[in-house]
DNA sequence: GGTAAGCACTCATTGAGTATTAGTGCTCGC
DNA sequence: GCGAGCACTAATACTCAATGAGTGCTTACC
C-alpha cells in the first residue's frame, strides 16, 4: 500500500518478507534468527543460503544487524521503524482484555486514582512499563475559582475546570485580606473569565482584569504577578505515573543488570521520560510510536516509547508505554490506544 | 552499661567484641568474615583457633551463621539485633550531612514536595531506599472547614488544620444545595468543632451537631453519614514515598536477582510497606529498627526498616530507610533521626 | 579449664582446556 | 539467480583440576 514510499521501495517483496520474519520472530523468542531457521519455517521456496545474501544486503541497508560473526540477525532501531510503518499488522486486542480494562478502570474513585490504576494496567497487560501523564489543563474551560483564606498569610485558590477536575493553589499573601474583598474579586474573576480556556486566560488576564480600580488592587496586582502559577501547568505538575515495573524485568534483556539499571534510571528521573513525551505531543496524530535511538536521551537508547492521547473536552494527557526496543508492537499499539480511548471517556463523564 | 539485661548476660565479654567485630566487619565489607581475620586484625591477644570456638559458640546462640562449611561467619537478624541494642556505637552525622540536609529541604516550596524530597534525600545519603509516610492529620487541631459547591452534584470540602496543612475532599450530594446554605452550615460547624483533634471530632460529630434542625437537616446528615471520610485518614491517603531506587542497587546484595525482584516488589505494593510501618507506628519511641525477618512480611524478610515520627503539632508520620538487614546502622540511624526532628520544625513552621 | 597449634576436611571459586553448536561468508556448479 | 558445500568464527557449555579460605576436631601446653 505504501509502495510509492521512498523508504518502501528500496526493499524488493521479498526483502521484506524476509524482514518481516526476522522481525516477529526476534520479537517473540528474544534470539537472533538465522537463515536456516527462515528457510525451514516460512521461505520454503528459498534456501538458507539464499536468506543468507538477502540479510545480508537488509544488513547493508541498516535494517538488521549481527551481535557477532557467527550469530543470527537482529533487527535495528531502523528495522523496526520500517516493519511498523510498512509490515506490521495491528492486532485486535481481545474482547476479554477490553473488558478486563473497563471493569478495572471502573472502579477508579476519582481522575487521580483512575490515572493511577492505568499506568499500573498498562504495565500488567503489556509486560511493560505503563506510563500516563496527568491531564494538562491548558485547554480546559475555565468553570469558577474561588477564594479561600486559610491563615493571614495563605490563601487557597480553587480553580474549576468544565469536567469536573479541580485544581487547588496555595497562594502566599502578603496581609491579611477581607473575606468580603475576596469574595467580590472572585466573583469578579467568573463573572470575566468564564468560558475561557485556561490558557486564553493566561494570556488575556492582565487585559481583562486591568481596569479593576479601588479598594481591590493590592489583591488583582497579586493575581496578575501569579497567573502563571495559577493558570499554566506547572513543570512541576507535569508529573508521570509509571506502573508495572515488576511486569517488564521478566524480560530476557534484564537478565543484564546493566539494562537493569537504565530502566531504574528511567523511573526515578521521571524529568527524562517528561521530557522524550514533549517530542510526542508535538507529533500527536493518535499514537506516536518512537523507538531506540530515535529518543535523543542516552538512557532511553534501548527502550521504545508508545504513546497515545487522551482529550476530555480539552484536558489532554498521554497514556502509553515503555519497553525494550524488541516488544510486541502489533499488541501493544491498539491496547494503548484503546486504553487512551476508554479514560478520556471516563474523565468526560 | 546493660550488663543486668537478660540477653546481654548471655554474652561474655569476649563473646561481645568478637560479635561485634564480625559484625561490623561484614557491613563493611559483605565478605563472610572468619577467625583467622579477626585475630590478625582485632583481638591479637587470640589465636584464630580460640576465636573459631568462641564463634562457634555464637553460632549455637543464635547470633552467627555459616553460609556453608567453608565460609566464614555471617550475623543472623538475632546478631544485629544484639548489635544494634547492646554493642553499637551510634556515629554522629556529620555537619556536612547536616548542612545538606538543611539546605535541600529548605528549598521544597511545600509540603508535599517537602516529603518527597525528603525520601529522596534519605535515598541519596544512606543509600538506601529512602521511605516517607504522608502526615496523619488524626491529631492534627481542625482550624476551619469550607464548602465549594463545584457542579450541581460535587461538593469540594476543605479542612485546615492549625499547621497550615490543608485537606480537600471531593463529596457528591444528591441535589444543588443553595449556596447560602453551605455558608450556614459551614460557619456552624466552624463554630463547634473549632480547636478539636480530627479524631476528637469524629467521635464526637453526632453529638456536637445533632441538635442544628430545621432547613439543614439534609445536609448535616450527609455530614455525618461521611464524618468518616472526612476526619479520618483514608486508607488510600495512607501513601508511602519512596526514593533513591537507583542508591540501593549498587549493594552487593542485588547480583542477584531474586532480591532484585524482591525490592521492586516491596517499592511496587507499598501496601505491604504500609502495613509493616503501622508495627513502628505501635512502638513509637523516636526510632524504631525491625530487622529482617522481624518483618512479618514475606517480601521483607531480607530487608531492614529504620524510621522515626516526625510531628509537626499533631500531624505526624514517619520517615526512614529500607534496606538489606546488612546495613550501616550506626550511621544510619542518627540520619533518620535528624531528617526527621528537621522536617517536623519545618512543617511546624 | 582455657588456649592454641596442627591437621584433615569441606566447599565455593577460578581458570584452562575442550567440545559443541549455531550461524555466517564465500565459492562454485547448476 | 539459486543453492549446495565447506571453511571459518564466536559464543556457550562442560569438565576437571587447582586453589584457597575457612572450619571442626583433636591434642598438647600452661
Amino acid at each position: 500500500m505504501a509502495e510509492k514510499d521512498e523508504n518502501s521501495r528500496t526493499l524488493n517483496e521479498r526483502e521484506q518478507s524476509i524482514l518481516h520474519h526476522v522481525v516477529q520472530n526476534y520479537i517473540q523468542t528474544a534470539v537472533p534468527v538465522g537463515s536456516r531457521y527462515i528457510s525451514k519455517h516460512f521461505e520454503s521456496g528459498l534456501s538458507a543460503a539464499s536468506i543468507r545474501n538477502v540479510m545480508a544486503d537488509l544488513e547493508e541497508f541498516g535494517f538488521l544487524s549481527h551481535p557477532h560473526t557467527s550469530a543470527g540477525r537482529v533487527p535495528t532501531d531502523l528495522g523496526y521503524r520500517f516493519y511498523i510503518d510498512y509490515l506490521m499488522e495491528m492486532q485486535q486486542l481481545s474482547d476479554e482484555d477490553k473488558l478486563k480494562i473497563q471493569r478495572r478502570l471502573d472502579q477508579a474513585k476519582d481522575a487521580e486514582e483512575l490515572l493511577r490504576e492505568t499506568s499500573k494496567l498498562l504495565g500488567k497487560i503489556s509486560h511493560q512499563l505503563g506510563i500516563v501523564t496527568s491531564p494538562h489543563l491548558g485547554s480546559g474551560i475555565f468553570e469558577k475559582i474561588e477564594l479561600i483564606p486559610i491563615t493571614s498569610s495563605k490563601l487557597l485558590v480553587v480553580i474549576s475546570i468544565r469536567t469536573g477536575i479541580v485544581r487547588t493553589i496555595m497562594m502566599e499573601i502578603g496581609a491579611e485580606i477581607r473575606r468580603d474583598h475576596l469574595d467580590e474579586v472572585s466573583r469578579l474573576m467568573n463573572e470575566r473569565l468564564s468560558g475561557l480556556t485556561l490558557i486564553e486566560i493566561r494570556d488575556s488576564f492582565l487585559d481583562r482584569i486591568r481596569d479593576v480600580q479601588g479598594e481591590h488592587t493590592g489583591l488583582i496586582r497579586l493575581f496578575i504577578e501569579s497567573v502563571d502559577q495559577l493558570f499554566t501547568d506547572s513543570k512541576e505538575h507535569d508529573k508521570v505515573l509509571i506502573g508495572g515495573t515488576k511486569n517488564i524485568i521478566d524480560h530476557p534483556e534484564f537478565v543484564d543488570p546493566k539494562n537493569f539499571r537504565s530502566v531504574i534510571e528511567l523511573i526515578e528521573n521521571e524529568d527524562i521520560i517528561v521530557h522524550l513525551l514533549e517530542k510526542h505531543d508535538e507529533l500527536q496524530k493518535g499514537f506516536v510510536v518512537t523507538i531506540g535511538s530515535e529518543n535523543k536521551d542516552e538512557t532511553a537508547k534501548e527502550y521504545s516509547f508508545i504513546t497515545g492521547t487522551y482529550d476530555a473536552e480539552g484536558v489532554t494527557g498521554r497514556v502509553g508505554i515503555i519497553g525494550p526496543t524488541r516488544m510486541n508492537y502489533s499488541r501493544v499499539i491498539p491496547l494503548v490506544d484503546y486504553v487512551a480511548q476508554t479514560i478520556a471517556k471516563m474523565l468526560s463523564a
